[in-house]
DNA sequence: TAGTTTTTGCGAACGATTCGCACTTACGCT
DNA sequence: AGCGTAAGTGCGAATCGTTCGCAAAAACTA
């Protein structure tokens, strides 16, 4: 997860489709690369290289941690694969799709995906007053949801924020 | 850095106000204590752990890097002390304060740190969308600042971005 | 000043990620 | 089908940021 040039996502519809992506830059389709892949098709929603490794719970065999590290870079670096970091614990990793990007709740680190033009009114504000192009692909924005909202609007002066 | 209750920031104007802040609730003025006390003070900027405990480049003296974060951890219970997550990296820390927050530039690592109030509008659109209450105090909010954009427009097609 | 309780300082452990390196394997070529 | 070679694997060890356990050393208290 270290510098890597961001590639334009590249969209493949199934494992095999990928697989003919990889082969046109010159990658192999080795048995571990496939494995992650199969991963990534089989799971709706960011998953981290520790679950890949370990088979997602026995639905798909396991597989060395470092190979499957190394394999979501070079996916990443194709185009194939984008990673975020929601907060704390490892990045999680998901196939390049019509971006999403991503809200978490601070405190009860819920994780709300949406699709890119939900956040452009956002993003214009923050062009307009910075000069900054936001992206909450990669970091979410992040806050509190509304139901963390109401629990400490109860319970008012009992919050629980997670650091 | 783990599962603290976030209390309600305490300004101190000095290591002496601190202190004394800390003794009100039965905490011990421990010469460790104070020296990353001296630390946050005498660095405009937060600051890692380890560089506190490295002593500022020599600007102090050195102290033990276990001690320096559960000092900053009690510190932050107690309200005096606030960190950030700045992209990847190690959580930086800094005295609390009338609060800023921060943005940050994706490709460059830029840091721009803002008064809360300037951000009110982008909250309110954030709550008025999502029902979130945006927070970049914590976790900045992350894109690519006005340089980058115009440097990848300039170079297009040789973009720059670090993961 | 002695007693109790916090804190320290050390080293070891941790979780996430990367690296080194000998070994295997996928693909291109005959 | 068989072979050579570069790409990729799997293992273990290393790294970075952070936390933990614990005995020894301060701080406040009576």
């Amino acid at each position: 997860m270290t510098t890597t040039h961001r590639s334009p996502a590249l969209v493949a519809d199934n494992v095999e489709a990928a697989v003919e992506a990889l082969r046109e830059r010159g990658l192999r389709a080795s048995a571990a690369r496939r494995l992650v892949l199969e991963a990534l098709f089989g799971s709706e929603g960011p998953v981290s290289a520790e679950r890949i490794a370990e088979g997602l719970e026995g639905r798909i065999p396991r597989s060395d941690l470092a190979s499957v590290y190394r394999n979501l870079e070079t996916l990443e670096e194709v185009g194939l694969v984008r990673h975020v970091h929601l907060g704390h614990g490892p990045g999680l990793y998901a196939l390049a799709a019509p971006e999403h990007e991503y809200l978490v709740c601070e405190s009860c680190h819920a994780v709300r995906s949406v699709a890119k033009e939900e956040l452009d009114g956002i993003r214009d504000q923050v062009r307009d007053r910075f000069g900054f192009e936001a992206r909450f692909t990669h970091f979410p924005l992040v806050g509190l949801c509304p139901d963390c909202i109401d629990e400490s609007r109860e319970h008012e002066a009992a919050p629980h924020a997670h650091s």
